[in-house]
DNA sequence: CTGAAAGCGCTTACAG
DNA sequence: CTGAAAGCGCTTACAG
């Protein structure tokens, strides 16, 4: 037989109203009642309806945290999990849960699936990469539906987002590469037109042009494995005389990068490697790597704690957070 | 102005059952009024509210996964998080969200927490990590109350999971290690108590008693940073004359370990290492690696299928789907 | 096929 | 403080 809150509510001597205001702690119950209310419910382990509440409030207790590639891709770099993690272990400890949204294996994430889990109500806000966004139009309808905040700012709008100081940090990694006697240096990067991508370039021109050297050695990647060990090989081809490599991203565009640099026959310790994302892996390798730590954690908690407060009514002052990188030499 | 079922009805001059029913593709609508419906529909881009659903079905048309550890702790390892991407892959292909469950940091899991999800009707189902559930008291509550599935077989009860041959795995990486030549093993592993360290120690000990081979060098340990270093250390003191080393788990227990191999002034390539576990770490150490790799995507898959087949009222035939790792050779 | 009505389990004015 | 009633947006028998 199922426990509703009309159950407690003939068990107290109470309507259900009362029981109902007893649970959420509102005012307009007697000490008395309170007291033997919250006791029997204790006792009989009851637990309010979640759907009944949030279709009566309108809220669902849940956001989301939708991932920028389909759930296995997202989630194999250490980065998106580690995001995930830091939203989860915020919004639990708020009471609230967090739902994984990713496109499909292989597709980018059609707008009427935003749309579905945005107009359907299943969550109460939303996290979201912000290189899943890519046109205006659909910033525009998104805002009036839900509240969000990007994980990196994103180009097209300004709105609520947490990010990482990119071209500070590739500036600082490059001027290390530099420090160590580098004069040749060679960039692979992202996708070029992904914000993160844009500004990260701009740190390691702007490192190389101070320091008067050749800042032109760029190549860009999609982050598929294929595409990855395809432009890297031709990039070391065109450049077989770099003496340092900046990577502008990390996670396994990094593996795949070193895996070709590996099977090159070149000896990797002869080359110096600058890597925008820090990773265990390196603490086990003798390669001299410089990297550019991001407070990953941070940021997913910051980001979570920024949208429950936008759910909760409460603007945040800063619409854009930004983060410092650390800068780790071995 | 909110759009509902109510909207569309009036739009399409029918009643709201209808619509329904047509949204639903159940029989009892007249092609010429669902065609018209659902065209309606399209174009005004109406979304069901899910919670509003939710409470009508008794179905909320998401699942939980119940990670072991805290958030950060267990998506910090590729393991959970390649469960967690796989669920949540096939729970969006069909149709189902994904809802992530931890512990706080550094607790354990809390039987309330569970009740409180399970009760509230937050979810449709669960999948659990086995360790977490310790006593069959708590076994005997939830079975009742909601479907689920362990990842990982649970010893005190029999019920729907998908495992690995952990005793098998663990035997073909220790026989492994004994056809390269080593002859002194020794392991590490994690908890004496979950149930697959007792399977892989089983696997370790069966291998080394074959070949006639000393099988006592066994130590456990938590999986906190400080313990294991703490234990490796005392392990590596103790038995300083072991040439190869077999530890039963992966993750950022074998880095912890590696740390202290490598701290300890001792040439990691000197000892035979065999991990049950693979990590894509391994292909840039110059150490000779035996590993066991386990199929977690579709472990992981399987788990959101069997579960997802039950909620949907279908019973699969087998309660416990083992799959079999596969030995890499570095 | 069609639609009016009851019901899912809560919350929230509102009157007493 | 207290409780009866309406409402949240759907689904599901049920009668026509």
């Amino acid at each position: 037989m199922k426990l509703t809150i009309n159950e407690i509510a003939k068990m107290a001597n109470v309507a259900k109203s009362t029981v109902s205001k007893a649970i959420n702690g509102q005012k307009g119950v007697s000490e008395a009642n309170r007291q033997r209310i919250l006791e029997i419910i204790q006792q009989v382990n009851f637990q309010p309806n979640a759907s009944a509440r949030a279709l009566a409030q309108n809220k669902t207790g849940a956001i989301g945290i939708v991932l920028p590639h389909d759930a296995l891709f997202s989630l194999s770099g250490a980065y998106w999990a580690a995001i995930v993690s830091a939203i989860a272990a915020e919004a639990n400890k708020q009471n609230n849960t967090l739902m994984v949204i990713s496109p499909q294996e292989g597709e980018k994430l059609k707008f009427e699936s935003f749309e579905r889990i945005l107009k359907s109500h299943g969550v109460d806000g939303l996290i979201i990469g912000a290189e899943q966004i890519e046109s205006q139009t659909i910033m525009n309808v998104m805002i009036q539906e839900i509240p969000f905040v990007f994980i990196g700012k994103n180009p097209f709008i300004e709105h609520f987002a947490v990010d990482v100081n990119n071209k500070d940090g590739a500036f600082c990694v490059v001027e290390q590469l530099i420090t160590r006697g580098h004069k040749k240096i060679g960039c692979i990067a992202g996708p070029e037109h992904y914000d993160y991508t844009i500004e990260r370039i701009k740190g390691f021109k702007e490192a190389l042009e101070k320091s008067e050297l050749d800042n032109t050695k760029i190549a860009y990647s999609s982050y598929s494995k294929e595409d990855t060990i395809k432009t890297a090989s031709a990039f070391f081809e065109k450049n077989n005389d770099i003496d340092a490599l900046f990577l502008a991203a990390g996670g396994d565009f990094v593996l795949n990068i070193m895996e070709v640099l590996r099977l090159s026959g070149k000896d990797p310790k002869s080359i110096g490697l600058g890597v925008f994302d820090d990773s265990r892996i390196f603490d086990f390798l003798d390669w001299p790597i410089v990297t550019a730590r991001q407070p990953i954690e941070k940021m997913g908690t910051y980001a979570a704690k920024m949208l429950l407060s936008i759910i909760n009514g409460m603007m945040p002052e800063e619409k854009l957070k930004y983060f410092d990188v650390e800068i780790v030499l071995r």
